[in-house]
DNA sequence: GCATATAGGTACGGTATCGTACCGTCGGGA
DNA sequence: TCCCGACGGTACGATACCGTACCTATATGC
């Protein structure tokens, strides 16, 4: 993130293909992939349509870069932290920041995008997956098999375990969400959190 | 369903109506909303827009007898058989049939569709969210709710621990089908139903 | 047989959107 | 200072699509 901003002609060049991308992805976020049309995004940045198609030669390409950008900025937050507490409080601590960025209107928006626009573009939504969803369960595959080799865990398959606690986790509360605009409430969240994972520790506890 | 080729005006009406619908959902199922036009509907049925209109008023209108049609006939299979047998033995069938629904293609494109339209069609998408995935936690829930009665688990909340039993089999497997459309075999399907199994009976159990 | 409602075929108006072309202006680097 | 590339503004071509209008053929009901 170089916040200086530099002089010179490279210089305004990226900082218009930045401002250009910003105002894209806020359209993104407030109206869905389906209302972002070139004209829009001009009309909100400013500027002509010569120097758009210049820094992002097609809608296609503007859209992935938009995707890029949302993904790295929301699921920056699903890295796990050092933990060094319980095995129940880091599990708690992770659903709660995986069903926060779920249901951030940037996950949501996100989500709807990438589900919505998969056929249409199928390598963008492998690295959404793979980003994504998978590095989430990938990371919590780790801290369990790590407690199970110190023996506080028994799972067979610490891969699997992992992305069925985040399925339940999720539960009916994230497709709620997606599909009627109603956000659950923070006690929601904490509730299917904390039940998630008392059913998993009472299968998973040596 | 009156499979009978009615004679006179009604019946010929119904019948065209019909095929409307079938040329439309087929359609649909094959590319998706985005690619469902009035214009591509009438080359595969054949008639005049004239008619197509008389029937169905408008796109959107169009777009909502599909998803009832299609709804219809998805979720069916997601109603209870009447069980009988050993508790693993019922859950784990509920879930394959459900896992089953949900990869089928007709499943997947019903799922894309209601998540991308979502904001554009409220109602219908919360109508696909009361007959779908809440219709089968409620019926779940149910079950769960009548062991309980029995004695034969211990569950605080019912509605809670049925949609996350569900969650859990979905898992990643659902998402990842969505998202690549590499589906996974039907092995992955058990394997990740009977790990759900497990683990929701050792916290439920007596 | 005949009148009338309805279907078929097609053209059309209107609109939205992508991507290109043109032209005059401006600013940084030699 | 002067030149060249980038930029802004806008018009434009091309396409796709929704929904309506018009006219002819046809089949239903009497």
């Amino acid at each position: 993130m170089t916040e200086e901003p530099k002089p010179g002609r490279a210089g305004r060049d990226a900082a218009k293909r930045e401002a250009i991308l910003v105002a894209a992805t806020s359209l993104f976020l407030r109206e869905g992939y389906g209302r972002l049309t070139m004209d829009r995004v001009l009309s909100i940045v400013g500027g002509s349509k010569r120097t758009l198609y210049r820094h992002f030669a097609n809608r296609d390409e503007l859209f992935a870069a938009i995707v890029t950008n949302v993904s790295d900025r929301v699921l920056a937050a699903l890295e796990p932290e050092p933990d060094g507490g319980e095995i129940r409080e880091t599990m708690t601590s992770m659903g709660v920041r995986y069903l926060d960025v779920l249901l951030s209107p940037e996950g949501l928006a996100l989500y709807r995008a990438m589900v919505a626009q998969a056929p249409s573009f199928p390598d963008l939504a492998k690295t959404f997956f793979a980003n994504g969803p998978g590095r989430a369960s990938g990371h919590l595959a780790e801290f369990i098999e790590s407690q199970r080799a110190l023996g506080r865990l028994q799972v067979d398959n610490s891969q699997l375990a992992a992305s069925q606690f985040l399925g339940a986790v999720r539960g009916d509360v994230h497709l709620a969400a997606v599909l009627s605009a109603r956000k659950p409430t923070k006690a929601d969240c904490r509730r299917s959190v904390e039940q998630a994972v008392a059913t998993f520790l009472s299968g998973a506890r040596p």
